[in-house]
This record gives C-alpha cells, structure tokens and sequence, in this order.
RNA sequence: GGGGAGGUGCCGGAGCGGACAAACGGGCCCGGCUGUAAACCGGGUGGCCCCAGGCCUACGGGGGUUCAAAUCCCUCCCUCCCCA
C-alpha cells in the first residue's frame, strides 16, 4: 500500500480500505499525512492522542452558505476533510444557514451585506450537491444551525453570553483595527464568535477545521466549550490559497478562482497559467501527493512540474479521463496553436463584416471591440492575422480564432 | 445636536467653465519574447457608423445658469470625518 501511493495513483482503490486494518499501525502513517499542510494543530499533543485513541472522530467544518460556488480554496479542507474519512472518521458539515444572515465578521473591514433566507436556502442546496461528491456519503453528517438557533430562546442564549468576555472578543485582529480606525463594529458581528462556538458545542466536536483566517473563531469554540463543561475541540486550519493572479486569495469577487464546475480544459488551462512558484502550493493542498512526490516534483523543471501538477488536480476534479483530455486539448490549441477539433459554427451571409457577425454571435462585447482586436493583431483566419479593418466575408468556410482561446467557425452562404 | 469633507470610467485617483471619452497608477485585453510561468517591451481599454473622419451616451439622481458644464447655482439621495 506504501508503494502505490508513492506513485502517486489516484486514490480512488485506497477509498474505504483502512477501515478494517489495525486502526494502530495505520494511524501512524496517516498522522503524517493528515498534518501535512495544516498551519497550525492546537493543541498538537491532543490532537495526536485523538488519532491515536482509535475512537471515530468527529470533525467539523463550518459552511458559510453566502454563496454557492465552490472554488479551489474550499476544496483544500474539503479534500482535507476526506483523508480524515479515509481513516474512518466522521465529518460534520455545519451549514451556517443561520449565521449567514448575521455575517462572519473575519477579515472584514465593514460590514456584510446581508441576505435573504431564500438565497441562503438555495445557496445550500447547491454548495452541499458540489461538497458532497468530494466526500464519502456514509461518512458525512449535515446540520443546519438554524435547527437549534432558531428555537434557543433568550434564556439559553444569554447563557451563551455569558460564557466569554468583550476582551476575548477584542483581543481580535480585524475588530482591534477596526476600533482604531473607529469604523463601527455592530453587536451582532460581535457576537458571531459565540454563535460559531455554540455550533461546536452541539455537535461535540473533536476536531474542527478551517482556513487560517478562520483561527480565532476556531479558538474561541474552546474556550467556550470549557465553559460548558465538555473537551475542547482540537483546532486545525489550512493555509489561504491564493487565486490564479497569485497575489489575491481565492475568492469569488476577485475573480481569480478555478471551480470544479467549469470545463475541464478551463480547469487545466488556467492550473497552467499559474505561477510557477505558486503550483507547488497547489499541488501540496490539493494534488493529494505523499511528502516524496512532492520533493521529487521540485526538481524537476518548472513547466514539466507544472505539466504533471496541473494533470494531477485536474483529474481530482474531473477524472482521469477529463484530465487527459484537457491535456491533448492544451498541447494541441494552446502551445501549437492548432485548431480545436470542436469549435461553434456561425452562419453569414456573403458581404457582411467579419467584425459586426462576430459581435452578434456574442463573441466579442461590441464591434468596437472588434476592431480594436483587429488593430491590435489578435483576429485570425486560418492563422493569419486579419489586417482589414472591415473585413468582408466572401463564400465558404472561415476557421477564426480570437485572441488566445476563443475559436468560431463562420459558414458564409 | 453642532461643524467639516466628499460622491468621477473595473478599482485607486487627478481635473473644478471650453483644448475631456476625462491625466496618472493598478487591473484587464491584444501583440512581441516564452513554457498561456515570472520578468521585460509595444499597443489598447464607453457605444455606433465599411471608421485617417463623424455621431450618440457618460463624471451620484433631478432641475437650472451659460453659446458651452465633470467643472457654477438649486434640490434630493448616499458616504465619510471631527466635536458633543
């Protein structure tokens, strides 16, 4: 078993093999592996004792259902979340339906928008379909904190309140800076900490997960579980990724983001357009790969890394099959600059303009914008750069290509 | 409650009666080099017109002054700061 994961074969043949081996020896490699790319484990020493104990844990991960993309940055801990299962554990996936109409005041400089109960349900529908192809069903458990938040009732909830103090909460980063800067911090982003605590403390987790800009709340859960008189939850956070620009972290409103629904060559294509530097982050968080590969990867040649990286996370989202595809599609169309195989038709009439047929077949925003690609050379015909301007359409078949990847037959009547 | 500042293109940020489709920077796009990496260089970045030119929309909303307004006046909306 050692040996083909050093190969580096897709998991898929070690999914539910551990379950029935001796929980003592293979606690021991996974250890390792489960550590691998967390920030910080606190406390260490428990959290070694947990896995050690051969109890099924249960680790949770809290969804923050603002949204319903699920990006590259969510998968480290959801693929994090997975090698836990591999091992036999239990994931509780906490779906903040209830927190997300307060909004998680992490990292923020002002306030969150809020949003309506509707968008919230909808959001978790999608997020939990998408989550839960990366997970083992048996495995996962689904809550919703509106199923006890809802009901609490104003004794139980000052209770709540009473478990912390304004200086556990102020001891914050984001809200000292924003008391400097005397932007408002309302009371009920105060109290979200308490809330995302109290979620730990219903569903007695062992252990929690989180991005590292998630930390303090991570910590703040155990404290207040001390409170209620139960074992404080170990706390692991993953490191931020960073987005296709490699300077921004990945999210949704900075537009830098991979998600394992777009196509698979998108997927590849933009994994290649990643820094060199950058990939190997990716590769640690989401490629899947033993400490050795990873070292082996680093000496090879940045491109040929990159190559064997970007096939690796493509295949995790898509299948090996997909992977591969992507790839020949990459070699093909992008570095020889070859014709795709498939490209959309369009239908012209003969004397029509090049430029307006290809912004009413939506390819290009505006004909200004056409002519401009023209001007700038970035319009093809069978791979010589159009000069015209206006380029009139005369009979038969033109193969277009626009700018790097966008292709179009035009079939001129 | 009192006093002050401001709302400009994707973002930051100039302009404060004509020369403004709006300086400059970032981002993005195209091209060159290449490995769709980084770095670097060149160009572009409201729309429409077969376009070395012209026209139309645009500087928070509405109204006005003027031959002419992002720039002046009125009004509404919104942000921020200081004092209490």
């Amino acid at each position: 078993m050692k040996e083909q994961k050093q190969k580096g074969i897709v998991d898929k043949r070690d999914i539910g093999k551990v379950e029935g081996e001796n929980k003592g020896e293979s606690s021991i490699i996974s250890i390792d592996k489960i550590k691998r790319g967390l920030t910080s484990i606190i406390e260490e020493r428990d959290f070694e004792q947990l896995l050690k104990s051969g109890k099924t844990l249960r680790i949770k991960l809290g969804i923050d259902p603002t949204a319903s993309l699920i990006h590259l940055g969510h998968l480290v801990l959801i693929f994090k979340l997975r090698e836990f299962q591999e091992i036999g554990h239990e994931v509780c996936l906490i779906i903040g339906d209830f927190t997300a109409q307060i909004g998680d005041p992490s990292g923020r400089t002002s306030l969150r928008p809020k949003l309506s109960e509707h968008e919230i349900r909808e959001n978790a529908k999608e997020i939990l379909i998408k989550v839960k192809r990366f997970l083992i069903e048996e495995r996962t458990r689904v809550y919703f904190n509106s199923e006890w938040f809802k009901s609490i009732g104003t004794t139980k909830l000052f209770e709540l309140f009473s478990k912390g103090t304004v200086a556990q909460i102020m001891a914050r980063e984001d809200f000292k800076k924003r008391m400097q800067e005397k932007s408002p911090i309302f009371v009920h982003e105060f109290l979200y900490p308490f809330l995302q605590a109290y979620d730990s403390v219903v569903v007695r987790a062992d252990i929690e997960l989180g991005g590292s800009d998630q930390l303090f709340n991570l910590l703040f859960a155990r404290e207040i579980m001390k409170e209620y008189g139960i074992p404080p939850e170990v706390c692991i956070t993953t490191p931020i990724l960073e987005g296709t620009d490699g300077k921004l972290k990945m999210s949704k409103s900075y537009g830098n983001y991979i998600t394992p629904d777009e196509p698979s060559e998108d997927i590849y294509g933009k994994l290649m357009g990643v820094d060199d530097e950058l990939i190997f982050k990716y590769a640690e968080l989401l490629g899947g790969y033993e400490n050795n590969e990873l070292d082996e990867l680093k000496k090879i040649h940045g491109f040929e890394a990159k190559t064997q990286i970007a096939f690796k996370i493509t295949a995790r989202l898509k299948g090996e099959k997909e992977a591969l595809r992507a790839q020949e599609w990459f070699n093909k169309v992008i570095r020889k600059k070859e014709m795709p195989e498939e490209i959309p038709q369009i239908h012209a009439r003969e004397g029509e303009i090049l430029q307006k047929v290809l912004k009413e077949a939506g390819v290009v925003n505006s004909v200004s914008e056409a002519t401009r690609l023209t001007e700038a050379g970035g319009i093809y015909i069978n791979g010589e750069k159009v000069k015209e301007k206006f380029f009139e359409l005369k009979k038969g078949e033109y193969k277009i290509r626009i700018g790097k990847t966008k292709f179009v037959k035009i079939i001129v009547e």
